[in-house]
DNA sequence: TCTGGGGTCCTAGGACCC
DNA sequence: TCTGGGGTCCTAGGACCC
């Protein structure tokens, strides 16, 4: 069996947890640069706002039922994750944290085990050491555990815990759910589906197996077989990820290179240390830049350049410079950006230093200058220390007007580096 | 009239997830 | 005025190889 237990309404949970006089009112929190709604309180849901709305449409809607806004706190979030996560790997041999807030959990070995009050059990305790709601899905494949954790959330009398242990409960589950509230169907295959007459995750399953290849490729059939109960989605175990993505829109409007120049910076800076953390480096840089595409009425541009380093690398100036050097190429005067971003590829572990011949950098040498710039960032709060082109300026800033104190991880600034 | 067969790699785009 | 960010996988089509 396999379950599958998140937080509910995760971000605005965390606000309330150091926020304890938010109880029982509305809150939502708003994505970076406080753009639309990511994240509701159940009251926030009740009110009719919806997800991914953007801000300013609410404006009045949240003013007169005084929601409580959050921009969004990633700092409080993970350290929030992080808790959640460490409570849950107390009760099962095995999990697999699948997002922020959420994990897998295999309970091989348990077959003599009450998983109802198991998980009961589990749900208690994390509410206990965390103050985060959470609701959890019991079934036999990783499809159904999601549809399992829908009825825990959705229905008080199963305090948190759903099981679906038999065809009965399969069959009943399946026919209450709607087909687009499957894991794996999103908005254009429910509408593709729904065109078919097929309306629910039930429906899905009385198709032919054929005719669910045909559609929808051989995910869908997964899909298919895992909502029949045959496992076929396997358990992904942690490995050094294919990309990894910096990009963010603009507080403001930016016309000239020099501010542009400075985000890309700090993009390429904040990939490289994405990489340094995971130990692995990158060979491929992509730069991409763009202006605003809901403003059709003023000229848009939208460009992006790939660029190979000499030798794979997770050192930031490195990093920079490629980037800057491919933002050079790709940026056009007369626009208005809005976001830029800055992607790195074809990742591959950190391997000890090689000398090469003809490499005219010292790798050791700025091996150890980032070595001591992560320690001292770690040690004294991020961007302590940064390389200069990341500059000062922050034109590009982000608009968070909203945010809370890193509650969890504030003691972080008082901290003492320890020198080597 | 009638123009092979089999493979790999890369890329862009589309779908999905949170 | 104002609309997020970061991922994955699959497929089709083109380039290229022998």
């Amino acid at each position: 069996m396999v379950g599958l237990i998140d937080c509910n309404n995760f971000y605005a949970s965390c606000e309330r947890v150091f926020q304890p006089s938010l109880n029982g009112k509305a809150i939502v929190v708003l994505s970076n640069n406080d753009g639309c709604v990511i994240a509701r309180s159940v009251e926030a849901k009740l009110l009719g706002i919806p997800m991914g709305e953007p801000a300013f449409k609410l404006k009045e809607l949240i003013e007169s039922n005084q929601v409580a806004v959050f921009s969004s706190n990633y700092v409080l979030y993970g350290d929030m994750s992080h808790r959640v996560m460490t409570t849950i790997g107390a009760f099962v041999p095995e999990m697999e944290v699948y997002s922020i807030d959420e994990a897998f959990l295999f309970f091989d070995g348990f077959e003599n085990i009450n998983l109802n009050d198991l998980g009961g059990n589990l749900v208690r305790t994390v509410i206990r050491n965390t103050g985060l709601p959470v609701s959890l899905g019991i079934a036999p494949t990783k499809t159904l555990a999601k549809v399992a954790n829908k009825f825990a959330k959705k229905y008080k009398n199963y305090k948190g815990v759903c099981v679906i242990d038999n065809e009965e409960k399969r069959e009943k589950a399946l026919k209450l759910t709607k087909i687009g509230d499957v894991w794996g169907i999103g908005r254009q295959y429910s509408k593709k589906l729904e065109y078919y007459s097929v309306n629910t995750a039930w429906d899905f399953t009385q198709r032919s197996k054929a005719w669910v290849r045909q559609q929808m490729g051989v995910v869908g059939e997964r899909t298919w077989l895992e909502l029949r109960g045959v496992s076929c989605i396997e358990t992904e175990s942690p490995k050094s990820k294919k990309t990894i993505c910096t990009s963010r829109s603009f507080g403001e409007k930016l016309t000239t290179i020099e501010p542009v120049s400075e985000a890309v910076a700090n993009f390429a800076a904040a990939c490289a240390e994405k990489l340094r953390a995971e130990k692995s480096t990158a060979a491929m840089v992509n730069v991409f830049i763009h202006t605003n595409p809901f403003a059709p009425n003023q000229p848009q541009y939208y460009n992006q350049i790939t660029l190979k380093l000499p030798v794979s690398s997770n050192d930031s100036t490195e990093l920079i410079e490629c980037a800057i050097r491919g933002l050079k190429a790709i940026f056009k005067e007369g626009y208005k950006y809005k976001k830029a971003g800055v992607i790195v590829s074809e990742i591959t572990p950190e391997r000890p230093l090689q000398a090469d011949l003809f490499d005219t950098r010292d790798r050791s040498k700025y091996k150890k200058a980032m070595l001591a710039m992560d320690k001292l960032n770690a040690s004294y709060g991020r961007q302590k220390v940064k390389i200069a082109a990341q500059g000062f300026d922050r034109k590009w800033k982000l608009k968070n007007e909203k945010l809370s104190p890193c509650y969890s991880t504030n003691l972080k600034d008082i901290f003492v580096v320890k020198a080597d």
